[in-house]
DNA sequence: AACGTAAAAAGTTTCGAAATTGTGTATCGT
DNA sequence: ACGATACACAATTTCGAAACTTTTTACGTT
């Protein structure tokens, strides 16, 4: 039977990865087995599985006979990571304007509706990150890269983004930004896709990528 | 204390992906707990942790509830796999050549003298590709990349070679390899490298990369 | 007081059995 | 004979405790 009965693993790595990239889970931090097993509501065998997943998505560090650690930020990787995604995404991102069908195009153009209709920062807490404006940035960024044909290309680029995600979410440098058309950035790359113009799409997109480490980089928000 | 003591897990992980790349275990073979536990004398959980790093590393599949199996190895899949080492192996490369020392210069010289003075066949199974020449040309690859600085591009390029192991280890055409000089593309890549002509050496990685593929499809040898 | 040693504690790692789910087989009814 | 249902079997999944390591703490010596 086709069956897609979640497995409590499935859930539990689902969640953990969650808590990871939401930063309900500090980057650095120990993960131990004790604190976990009873926030998850399942046993260490559950969780080790999970956390060994994660290793391989280079969202968990571990150390042998010392358990598992939340990956840690720092410049070096943060420039490591910013120098693979700007080799890495803008060829996904050639691929999906030559191989991106209509109904891509639509998504595209709705993500990136619902991100520009969304408010950078939150009502209550004006000095942090709007969830909400993480969330649509987060899903506009991976719907471009679901033009992409290529099942390969796209993970590797969808999993770089992720490791990207947890210095977005720690250390965004709001003060800034405020000098920055980040909304206008975004168009722009909509407006080359439309144009079905890959070499100005991938240049404003590696320029997107690379801007936002520039700007990280310079606040000194990272230790 | 800094200690690197291999927990059974380690060894378990290793030996399971020696065992795949080395074509011990079949693509598509399922992969049962019971045989597994028997075969490297573990218990379930570590044999489960160890498949689950292995998925993440595209080495292995997992369907809920039915178990584990080798990753299968199909012409649609090659494609995107090759593909993929199209576009990041020649980036790693450039990055080897523009970053890597005389450390490297040398050690890729080193590991091309050894796969020079391999043979391509077994000298008692002339049908079957030398595993000795396979280990060498593996070690080859790997050491061009290893210039690159980059633990993230390194990290992409070294996992895609190891998919594209399974391809080589299981369909791999010798008749239709007798017209190619297949040393001389190697040697043509490290002239290159020696040159530091990025352009030269990014090309020529691709043509051998293509060709290899290209050989394999024509073959029929993959369902 | 500082240092090294040893016991105790806390933690990870491993195991083997219980619970759960999927798979195959035989049986019954049409 | 064919199809569906219920049963028994085999396999995965999950658990909780035992074994082992690391870390902390306490102690005695220099």
């Amino acid at each position: 039977m086709v069956s897609p009965s979640k497995t409590r693993n499935e859930e539990a790595l689902a969640h953990l990865r969650a808590d990871i990239l939401n930063g309900r889970l500090i980057p650095g931090q120990k993960l131990a087995f004790a604190d976990l097993c009873a926030r998850y509501a399942v046993s260490v065998g559950v969780i080790r599985e999970a956390l060994s997943r994660l290793v391989e998505q280079d969202l968990v560090r571990s150390a042998p006979q010392q358990g598992f650690f939340v990956a840690a930020i720092s410049r070096a990787d943060l420039v490591y990571l910013t120098e693979a995604r700007c080799e890495i995404e803008p060829i996904a991102l050639r691929h999906a304007i030559a191989e991106g069908d209509i109904v891509w195009e639509s998504e595209v153009v709705a993500a990136h509706h619902r991100l520009a209709n969304a408010s950078l920062v939150a009502p209550d807490a004006p000095d942090r990150l709007s969830e909400e404006w993480a969330e649509r940035h987060s899903t506009f960024h991976e719907t471009l890269l679901l033009g992409c044909e290529n099942p390969r290309l796209r993970a590797i680029a969808t999993e770089l983004r992720a490791s990207a995600e947890l210095y977005r979410r720690w250390s965004f440098p709001l003060d800034h930004e405020q000098n920055r058309d980040i909304a206008g950035e975004h168009a722009a790359i909509v407006d080359a896709i439309l144009a079905r113009d890959p070499d100005l799409a991938a240049r404003l997109l590696v320029e997107h990528i690379s801007l936002t480490t520039e700007l990280l980089l310079e606040s000194e928000a990272i230790a």
